[in-house]
DNA sequence: ATGAAAGCGCTAACAT
DNA sequence: ATGTTAGCGCTTTCAT
């Protein structure tokens, strides 16, 4: 402990603690500027530091928000993390940080210890389509900003989702495809339980409809529909079983629609080990645009996701649930990805035989 | 709030709140099996959850560990952060991240905050040679393991130091180079001041010695002694700057050492952008082993670090720091790393003209 | 084996 | 303008 208490202070300026408390509190304007500099003096002098505990004990408040991600090895939510922590220190509030490994059950316990800790607002990154493990929670009142997830049916009535339009980026991703010539495309990802999986599936095969071919002759490699939850640190490993799968099959596809980058990296990594060329032979896009899609070889192209906005809003709208005395009304906040054309993608190689 | 404390389940249970208090700090055998079971069955029933703050308030301590990287951006941080997390979580404890962006005032002003927590033991990733910035606060009890830093002389008494061995590392680095037949080698890395690039410039430098070469003839690119702090996100951006200018250089190397992987990959991507082949006409090798490394074209040769013994040896070790009553002497733990060899590096060229 | 009661440091109503 | 005071929920002596 730092040790030194309000009372102390008081002592110190020869005042009460609650004038030390206005003080603290922002309200000297309740005292005569001589106090008020008795107080700031008498803090400096015995180094005073409020304790956090007391506060938020008398209070019920604390500063401090949860994130729970799928996993902080994955640099796309590192990088989110930092971008959260940016946007909540600016407010004088902590994050504290926790890894789901895509595991409903941690995600439920996370946001169980977090509100013991009297933490009352969370940033969940989960693609789960239903939040019925969390919904006890935020019925008791935890404020719940989803994210990477869009509204769904069930979901409880003051979410807040943010998410980038899984849909529309897909649609750009696979339409670039398309002009490129490519007509036998390939979609991979892993469980198909995530929302964001369903919806960019989706914005696939309304691109392929679009243009005229048949989505039910695509070609989908989930890995096993059953293998599912996959830990986010495999979506490379899973790009390139996929990959060595998807190339030594007899309809081989020219392009391929990746879930994320990660994953576009790993299919990268396979479309090479057999003895293929990126963006020549077969081409990739993948979604996200982390810092290393830029430096891949070839550098990969990808639909953008805003990241800095979105966890500035993410934490915006949490802190507006937090004040607030009562939840407002649900919403939806979609923004709007962008396509980042580079070098893994390429004209559709000429038909073979 | 949960809204339930332990009078009421006191009351559901037809005891007292010690009881129950009790029974809450493992001394079940203070009771008789059949309260031990009403008290269990009340706190079923009422759903109670022991509010933290009070429980700090009243013991002074608290489920805390504090982690304070360079930034999570960087996947090297963000794995092991994941890993902490695991080890911690193991123990009932908690991970508040906190990224430094490598400047010192944000580590000191993290570090007073996580004190002002009540948190007492912090897993500092500094690479800074002076920790005097922070030395009041462990001066004042807080426990401190510093990460990826080796002991330096003015070091606090009672620090403890994990890191891997940073001149074996780079040594193994450059011997390897050097068996290729490489003989002009370039080092390359951002700021000058942290311990490790010291130390892996001196591993460098050695394996040079040992070779016969003057290490005053290395050619040593730091991106302008001056600049710095650089953040962690810019390591590959840095990595690529470095190659552009190396590579239109009249004594041009033939390989190049980097910091770590992500200034590597920039490394990479900068030889590519000259229009040169990695692991032919120039070789790299980076440090850290992420898992890009090994997804990059051509995977990219590496010094491992043992990340997951390195975050479980942290959290040990600081974990006991914190339930010691008093400091116990300074120690360090230096973990050896490893080659991994993969295909960004090759034969030297043969001279040209 | 169980209970009563004090107090951790702070804030905010309510005095003065 | 400033002081007094009653708890927030919990643990822990010290009774019984």
């Amino acid at each position: 402990m730092s040790g030194v208490t309000i009372y102390q202070v008081a002592r110190e300026a020869g005042v009460s603690p609650s004038t030390v408390s206005n003080f603290l509190n922002g309200r000297p304007g309740r005292m005569l500027p001589q106090t008020r500099t008795r107080v700031a003096d008498a803090i400096d002098r015995l180094g005073y530091r409020p304790n956090r505990a007391a506060r938020q004990l008398r209070t019920g408040r604390i500063q401090v928000v949860g994130l729970v991600v799928p996993s902080v090895a994955n640099p796309f939510w590192g990088n989110f993390a930092r971008y959260l922590e940016r946007a909540a220190l600016a407010d004088g509030y902590h994050v504290l940080l926790c890894n789901s490994e895509r595991e409903p059950d941690r995600e439920r316990r996370y946001l169980e210890e977090l509100w013991a800790d009297g933490i009352r607002g969370v940033v969940l990154c989960s693609s789960l389509p239903s939040l019925n493990h969390v919904l006890p929670l935020v019925e008791a009142g935890l404020s719940l900003v989803a994210f990477d997830r869009t509204a769904q049916a069930g979901d409880p009535g003051t979410l807040v989702n943010i998410s980038v339009d899984n849909v529309v980026g897909a649609h750009l991703a696979t339409a670039h495809l398309l002009e490129l010539g490519h007509r036998r495309i390939a979609f991979v990802s892993g469980s198909l339980r995530s929302v964001n999986r369903r919806e960019r599936f989706r914005g696939f095969t309304d691109a392929l409809e679009q243009a005229g071919l048949d989505p039910a002759e695509a070609i989908v490699w989930s890995g096993g529909a059953e293998q599912e939850p996959y830990g986010d640190l495999d979506a490379a490993g899973l790009g390139r079983t996929a990959a060595h799968e998807l190339l030594q099959s007899d309809y081989r596809p020219t392009a391929i629609v990746a879930i994320n980058d990660m994953c576009a990296l790993g299919i990268s990594a396979g479309i090479r080990d057999a003895g293929l060329r990126v963006g020549e032979d077969v081409s990739v896009v993948g979604f996200d645009d982390i810092v290393l899609a830029d430096l891949a070889a070839p550098p990969l192209t990808t639909v953008r996701q805003p990241i800095g906005d979105m966890a500035a809003a993410a934490f915006r709208h949490l802190l507006s649930r937090i004040d607030e005395a009562e939840a407002s009304p649900s919403q939806s906040l979609l923004l709007r990805p962008e396509l980042v054309v580079r070098a893994s993608t390429g004209p559709a190689p000429e038909p073979r035989e």
